[in-house]
DNA sequence: AACTTCCATGAAAACGTTTACGTTCGCGCC
DNA sequence: GGCGCGAACGTAAACGTTTTCATGGAAGTT
C-alpha cells in the first residue's frame, strides 16, 4: 500500500541502513546518495512509520495535556500556546480534556501510558501528590500547572496570583480607597486561596489598621451578587469590592446596578483574570490580566527541557506574573493603563 | 524497563500469544488460565505497547483535528464535543490547531500521517478540493467541518447558517419589522455567503417588495461600528439590523448609543453566534446560536462511523440546525425564549 | 609498497505486539 | 478401541524502523 523504507532502499539500489542514515541525517553518507535516497523516498512519497520508529526509538514526540473541565477562553488560549510551543520543538499534542473527578483523570492518564513522552497537567482540586504517585508512570516527565503540590519532584509552574492581587490592592490604595473588601473563591481551589492570600498580605502592609473585610464566593456570577448584597447591607459600607475573578465582579456591577449605586463613583469594583467580558459590561472593568497563552508556552518549554535531559530532577517551582489592567470600574481610568507585576517568568528551584 | 508481554507470559508460564488473547478477549483461552493471566499483567502493572500494537495492526486508536486560528467559546467547545465523543469511542485526539495559511495547514496534514486513523477538518478558506486532494493521504477517513467542498468524496458537516438567518429574519418580521438591513462578513468566508444568502432567500421570501440593503463587514467589531453609521446616513433608516455575527453587532450598538438611538426602541439589532458577551451587552443581544459542542460531537459521531467500515464511499453532506436565541435587542423580549430551527441533524446524502 | 586509518555501506538483530498455523490433548462416536 | 474433531495453547513470522557490528575499499602515512 503505501511505501515503506525497503521500498526506498530498491528504488535507490542502497540498503535500508542507508536510507535511515540518510532521512535522519545522522552522516556516513556521502552527499551524492543522500542525494539519490531522498529523491527516492520523494518519489514514492515515503513518510516514515510513526509506530515502527516509536518502537525502537522509545519515543513518540508527542506530549499529552491533560485538562480538566474547562470552558472558553482559559481553554483555548492554554492549548494554543502549548500546540505553538511544542509545534516548534517538533512534537504533537495529544489532548485529553473535560476531565470531572479523580476517576476520570486517572483513567486518561493511564491511556495516555506510552503514547506521550511527557505531560502537561492542569490541576484539579483532587490531583496532589498522591494521585501523582499512584498514577504517573515514573520517569515520565511532568509539569504540572497551578498546582500546589510540593511533592519535591515535579516541575510546577504558576500563575503568580498572589502578585497579582497584591498589586491590585496597592493600586486601589494608591488611588485613594482604604475600605476594600474581598470576595473570595472556593475554598478548595489553588487560585482562590493564594489570590485571597496576596489580599490579605497587601491589606496588612498598605492598610495596617484597617479591618480586613472577606466575603465569601464561589467563582459563580450569583455568588458576586450576593455578595455585593451583603456588602450594601454593612453600616460603613466599602469604597471598593476585589473580587477574586472576574465572573463574579460582573454579579457585584448587576447589583450595585440595581441598588443604584455608581460605580465607580459609589464604588469601585476589581476582579481577576481579564476574561473578554471584562471590557464590554458597563462600566468596563479594572482587573488582574492572566497572559494563559504564555502559561502554555512556557509550560510547554519547562517539558521539552525536562524531556532533553532525562534523569535530571525536576524538582522546581516558576511563577508566571500577572498585569494589573486599569478600565473604568476602579475609579481611575487613564485610557486603558496596563501595569506589568512581572515581567519574565521566576524560577524557585526548591533544592 | 517497564513490564512487556513476554514478563506476562513467563509469570503466568505460558506463551505470549494466550497472554494476547487473553488481554484482547478474542476467545480461545480457558477462563482459568485467563484469569491467571489477567492477575499475572495486573501485578507486572503491564500495559501493551502502543507502537508496537499500532504497528502490526495498523491502527493507532488516535483521531486528528485540525483547526485555523481560533480564539475562544468556538475553540474551546467544538474541542470538548469532539473529545468527549472520542474517548466514548475509545479514541484519542491529536489536536494541531493555529494553523494561518496552507502551507502550514498543509505540514500539519503530513505530519499526522500514519499518527491517526481518521481526521477532523475545519476549514480556513483556502482548504479546498485541491488541498485535499495534494495532501490527504488516500484511504484516510475525513470529516470536513464548515466546508464547501463538494469534492462527491468525502463527508461535509456543516452549520445550516442559511436556516439561521433565514429564521431569524422571519423572527424580525414576525415582530412588525420591514425595513431590515444586513451586514455581511469577509467575502471568502464559508459562513458568511452562506448566512447572506439566508437572508436574501428570506426578504425575498416574506418581504417581496422591500429593497434588500446588504452592507458590507469583515466579521470585526469595528466593521460593524462602521456600517452602523452608514445605516444611520440613510435617508430612511431601517428599522433593524441583522449583523453575520454577534462582534458586528456590538459595534453596530456601540455605534447607535453614541449616536442616541434607543435598542430596540429606536432600532432593532440582531447578531449570529450568541458568543457570551451577548448576554452582557446592554441590551442584551438576540442572536442565532451555533451548539458548538454538538456540532464536534457529531462530527466525531460521522468520523467513527467511516472508520468502522473502510472502503466505504464517505461521500455525503450533513447539516446542523442552529437556535433563534431572543433578548433583548431586538425588541421582542419575552424572557429569553429559544426557538429552535432544526432539532436534528439532518442527512443530504449526494449520490 | 605495505600498513594503518577512516569512512561509506550492508547484514542482521532488536523493539513488542498480533496472528496464522501446528501441535497436543481430551472426548465423543461408531 | 481407533478414529476424528475441536478446543486450548505454543511457535514463529510479520509489521517497519533504528542501530550495532562487520566488511570492504580508498586514502593517507611511513
Amino acid at each position: 500500500m503505501t511505501a515503506t523504507i525497503k521500498d526506498v532502499a530498491r528504488e535507490a539500489k542502497v540498503s535500508v541502513a542507508s536510507v535511515s542514515r540518510a532521512l535522519n541525517g545522522g552522516g556516513g553518507v556521502t552527499p551524492a546518495t543522500a542525494q539519490r535516497i531522498r529523491e527516492a523516498a520523494a518519489r514514492l512519497r515515503y513518510v516514515p512509520h510513526s509506530a515502527a520508529r516509536s518502537l525502537i526509538t522509545r519515543r513518540t514526540h508527542t506530549i499529552g495535556a491533560l485538562l480538566p473541565d474547562l470552558h472558553g477562553e482559559f481553554f483555548s488560549e492554554l492549548i494554543r500556546g502549548i500546540d505553538l510551543e511544542a509545534r516548534s520543538h517538533g512534537l504533537h499534542l495529544l489532548v485529553s480534556s473535560s476531565h470531572d473527578g479523580e476517576e476520570d483523570a486517572a483513567a486518561a492518564l493511564r491511556a495516555m501510558q506510552g503514547r506521550v513522552d511527557g505531560v502537561v497537567l492542569l490541576s484539579s482540586p483532587h490531583v496532589d501528590a498522591a494521585f501523582l504517585k499512584a498514577n504517573l508512570p515514573d520517569g515520565l516527565p511532568i509539569v504540572l500547572l497551578n498546582s500546589d503540590v510540593k511533592n519535591g519532584a515535579d516541575a510546577v509552574l504558576n500563575i503568580d496570583n498572589f502578585a497579582g492581587t497584591y498589586a491590585m490592592v496597592r493600586h486601589l490604595v494608591d488611588i485613594g480607597h482604604q475600605r476594600i473588601a474581598f470576595v473570595g473563591g472556593p475554598k478548595d481551589n489553588y487560585d482562590a486561596r493564594q489570590r485571597e492570600a496576596g489580599f490579605r498580605a497587601a491589606m496588612a502592609k498598605f492598610l495596617p489598621g484597617e479591618p480586613v473585610r472577606v466575603l465569601a464566593g464561589d467563582f459563580g456570577e450569583s455568588s458576586g451578587y450576593v455578595a455585593a448584597r451583603e456588602l450594601l447591607a454593612m453600616k460603613s459600607r466599602p469604597q471598593a469590592v476585589f473580587a477574586a475573578n472576574d465572573t463574579m465582579a460582573v454579579g457585584c456591577l448587576q447589583a450595585f446596578k440595581e441598588a443604584g449605586l455608581a460605580v465607580p463613583g459609589d464604588i469601585a469594583v476589581a476582579g481577576f483574570d481579564d476574561i473578554p467580558i471584562a471590557r464590554y459590561v458597563t462600566p468596563s472593568l479594572s482587573t488582574v490580566r492572566v497572559r494563559i497563552a504564555e502559561l502554555g508556552k512556557n509550560a510547554m518549554e519547562l517539558l521539552a527541557d525536562l524531556m532533553d535531559r532525562p534523569g535530571l530532577s525536576a524538582a522546581s517551582v516558576h511563577t508566571l506574573g500577572c498585569d494589573i489592567v486599569v478600565r473604568e470600574s476602579c475609579g481611575a481610568h487613564r485610557g486603558g493603563a496596563t501595569i506589568t507585576t512581572t515581567k519574565k517568568i521566576r524560577r524557585t528551584s526548591n533544592r
